[in-house]
Formats: C-alpha cells, sequence, structure tokens
DNA sequence: ACTCTATGATTGATCGGCTT
DNA sequence: AAAGCCGATCAATCATAGAG
C-alpha cells in the first residue's frame, strides 16, 4: 500500500516556489480579470516569459488559483482587493495605448 | 466610462471589489466510475479511482507500442486490468496529452543551467 | 526541531467542440 | 445518432517550502 506511493516521488519532489515577482504578474493578470481568469494560449506565453517559467507552470498557477480562490473567497478577499484597486485601471490604459499604437504603427 | 460586459451577480449586489462570478460556482458532476448495470465490480462510488502500479506498468507498457487502442485491444486491456472500457480509453487519452506536452516543453534547459550542488 | 498552512505538480475524470 | 479524440479544466491529493 505505502510502496504504491513509490509510484511517483520524482519531479513533484523538488518543487521551488517562484519569484515574489513572477507571483506578483501572475496575481495581476487573475485580479485584474477576476471575471474571467482565463488566459488565452498567447496571454499564457507572455506571462510565462514575464515569469521566466514555462506555459505550463502559467497554466498549473491559474488553475490552482482559481480553483482555491473559489473555494475560500473569504480568505483572498484581501489579496483581491489589493489587486483590483492596483491593477484594474493599468490594465485599461494599457489596452488603450495598445490599441493607439496599433494603429499609428505600420511595418 | 462605460462598464464592462459580464456582471452575473445574482445576490450581494454590495461589496466593492470582488463579485462573484460565475467561473467560481462551476460544478462538475462526479465521476461515474463503473456502470450502475454492472454490479460487483470496481467501485460505483463517484470517487477518482486510484490506479494501481501493475495497472499503471501495464497502460504504460501497452502506450509505448500503441499510442491509441482499436476496440478488441482495450477490451482485452480492460478486462486484464480490471478496469473499465472508458477508464482505459481515459487513460490513453491522457497519456497522449502528457507526451505531447512533454515533448513540447522539453526543450531542453537543465543541461547545465542553474546551481548542481 | 516541529506543526500547520501555502503552494506547485500530478492525474483520473468532466465539459464543450469537432471529426469520423 | 453515436463514439472517439483533442484541448482545457476541474478537483482531489501528494510532497515540499515556508510561517509560527
Amino acid at each position: 500500500v505505502m510502496i504504491l506511493r513509490s509510484r511517483f516521488l520524482d519531479a513533484r519532489r523538488k518543487r521551488r516556489n517562484f519569484s515574489k515577482q513572477a507571483t506578483e504578474i501572475l496575481n495581476e493578470y487573475f485580479y485584474s480579470h477576476l471575471s474571467n481568469p482565463y488566459p488565452s494560449e498567447e496571454a499564457k506565453e507572455e506571462l510565462a516569459k514575464k515569469c521566466s517559467i514555462t506555459v505550463s507552470q502559467v497554466s498549473n498557477w491559474f488553475g490552482n488559483k482559481r480553483i482555491r480562490y473559489k473555494k475560500n473567497i473569504g480568505k483572498f478577499q484581501e489579496e483581491a482587493n489589493l489587486y483590483a484597486a492596483k491593477t484594474a485601471v493599468t490594465a485599461a490604459h494599457a489596452v488603450a495605448a495598445a490599441v493607439q499604437n496599433n494603429q499609428t504603427n505600420s511595418p | 466610462l462605460s462598464e464592462d460586459k459580464e456582471a452575473p451577480c445574482p445576490s450581494e449586489p454590495n461589496t466593492p471589489t470582488a463579485r462573484t462570478f460565475d467561473w467560481m460556482k462551476v460544478k462538475r458532476n462526479p465521476p461515474k466510475t463503473a456502470k450502475v448495470s454492472e454490479p460487483g465490480l470496481g467501485s460505483p462510488s463517484g470517487l477518482r479511482t486510484n490506479f494501481t502500479t501493475r495497472q499503471l506498468t501495464e497502460l504504460e507498457k501497452e502506450f509505448h507500442f500503441n499510442k491509441y487502442l482499436s476496440r478488441a485491444r482495450r477490451v482485452e486491456i480492460a478486462a486484464t486490468l480490471e478496469l473499465n472500457e472508458t477508464q482505459v480509453k481515459i487513460w490513453f487519452q491522457n497519456r497522449r496529452m502528457k507526451q505531447k506536452k512533454r515533448e513540447r516543453e522539453g526543450g531542453r534547459v537543465p543541461p547545465t543551467p542553474p546551481g548542481c550542488p
């Protein structure tokens, strides 16, 4: 029975927490998209690059975050308010800037 | 300014931030492992089946032989390992996804990157 | 040093969409 | 109409890193 556990004991063993900065970026995205925290493949790639982690790790992070968030919304209330206030506006401005930048550009 | 498009708030129209969106309400149906018409076998409970080492070893062996299973082969495997055909089918599906994920992300980087004490 | 919580990864199984 | 596959996700769990 216990030997059945030895089935794994592989990668899952040596785990490293992401850098404080990476977590910051992921949380900013999560809370600024709380209405629909499902980044597209492209968004995941971008986040992965910014965080210096793999796309799979980004997927794992969002998967865990979503499940754990809805499991106990109250526990994340503070964090939610913190990031929502800090990034919501910034995100909107970023989008506007991107659109404008896209228009004035012609490669 | 205009508001966003989504705002499914059933109750509690209050709360400045952190509203309840529908993705937070998503609930998955419990696993239907085993058939109701097949008594005495497997586990009718809606619990996640824990595959034994023997089962995993056999499945893995078969996978290396064929990435895809034929109906006949699936029936054989299922009988031998005491699993549903569905479980075997799903296992192969997940295994293929896992394989693809590895190939995609196996873009070596661990040869000599960070510390190696 | 130890107990308890936070967190990354794994995986059997589900959901929706598309193909055969 | 039905069954299989894909891609994404869920949900429970494992094992470890970190807080107290």
